[in-house]
DNA sequence: AGCTGCATGTAACCTGTTACATGATTAT
DNA sequence: ATAATCATGTAACAGGTTACATGCAGCT
């Protein structure tokens, strides 16, 4: 089985749901999309890892709540012990920045900016993500016996690695503003761009 | 065009090289393997957007060094300043982190352990890389008008993110000890698992 | 004698995304 | 009116990995 399988085994020992419920709470840990997931949970029940309910709902799609069995269980627990595989991460961003040389300085910086509020935005929700968390577990979802103590410490480590990134933006955006300004006491920069660079570097004026 | 595309393009905008060059360079901004990178290549040199000159060699197997075209570098600073899409990360470390509940204690601590050693390697790594980068280009090489400049703050925030996550497993650590602590306060472990939960917490003893 | 690095390429396969398909309810 | 939410599913396609294929040089 593949990983989204183990993924989604791992949300369903937590309680049994649907897919549709699947594929939100997956979005943290791996996410995919429901053409995916369906197929998969179809497979999984057939070799006997998860069973289904049929539930019946009226005003709403009837649904599939589905389980993990105790072959499931066996399973997840085995997985869980191997070392994970490398991350992989893909991320156009980072392309960017690579090329960061190649745009213009305009371009450089609204990349920079641009991820900066993207950052602060995630950051806004991470941080009400967990403050939820708090005010629905209290102290008892913060220990590592509880079921929710997983979630807990992934969001946090989100929220640090946010932080952490957006810190980094700021140290760019410095060198940016830094290399401008050098380039100006060297008198690379022509006296027509004058006006401009001080306008942009000194708005105070 | 696909993503891979636009990284081959960014790297080839710095300096003409070989397919085999390229995997190696685009680990750290877009993982790919030769198989995906030679059919793209020669694909991306019918459009134009690229160009190889044929390099015969002793001793080694005969090699193309490839290069960007005007009509490349125009699409490419054309891609550059669209916004960029949403990261994609997968990590089976976080599958398993949040399924840590289902594990039992020994396992939950050793996930992290090797996640934080592993991490202890990659920092050293990167450390590394970066007193290289600083040797071979100096003071120019961390301007923003170097070429280098990308690659350079690359590598700063790899190295934030990794120390980063480095100290959030030490206080993930840190909470499985205090749980366990708690425990034994609460009387909830029994008194058989007494001596090796004191050999585990007081190891000076 | 066997492994690693250099260097390119193809084929089969698995993984993941986009688009198609349906249909009631509720909020804007 | 129109969009979003709930809910499941399939088909076609794009992206990415593993395995197969070749072959010399240099190191252990």
């Amino acid at each position: 089985m593949n990983t989204l399988g183990y993924a989604i085994l791992g949300a369903l020992a937590r309680q049994p749901c649907s897919g549709y419920e699947l594929a939100q709470y997956l979005e943290v840990i791996w996410p995919a999309k429901h053409s995916q997931i369906y197929p998969l949970l179809t497979k999984m029940e057939q070799n006997e890892l998860l069973i289904f309910e049929y539930v019946e709902q009226f005003g709403k799609p009837n649904k599939k709540i589905f389980s993990i069995t105790e072959k499931g269980r066996k399973q997840l627990k085995d997985w869980i012990t191997k070392t994970p595989t490398h991350p992989i991460i893909r991320d156009e961003f980072l392309i960017k920045v690579y090329s960061i040389w190649f745009s213009d300085k305009e371009n450089a910086h609204k990349l920079i900016k641009d991820r900066i509020s993207n950052l602060e935005q995630r950051t806004n929700l991470q941080e009400e993500k967990i403050s939820n968390f708090k005010g629905e577990y209290g102290e008892s979802g913060l220990s590592a016996n509880s079921k929710h103590f997983g979630r807990y410490i992934l969001y946090n480590r989100t929220l640090r690695l946010q932080k952490e990134e957006l810190s980094w933006c700021k140290w760019v955006l410095d060198l940016l503003q830094t290399t401008k300004l050098n380039n100006f006491l060297l008198g690379i920069i022509s006296i027509k761009s004058f006006h401009k660079l001080i306008l942009e570097t000194i708005p105070f004026i």
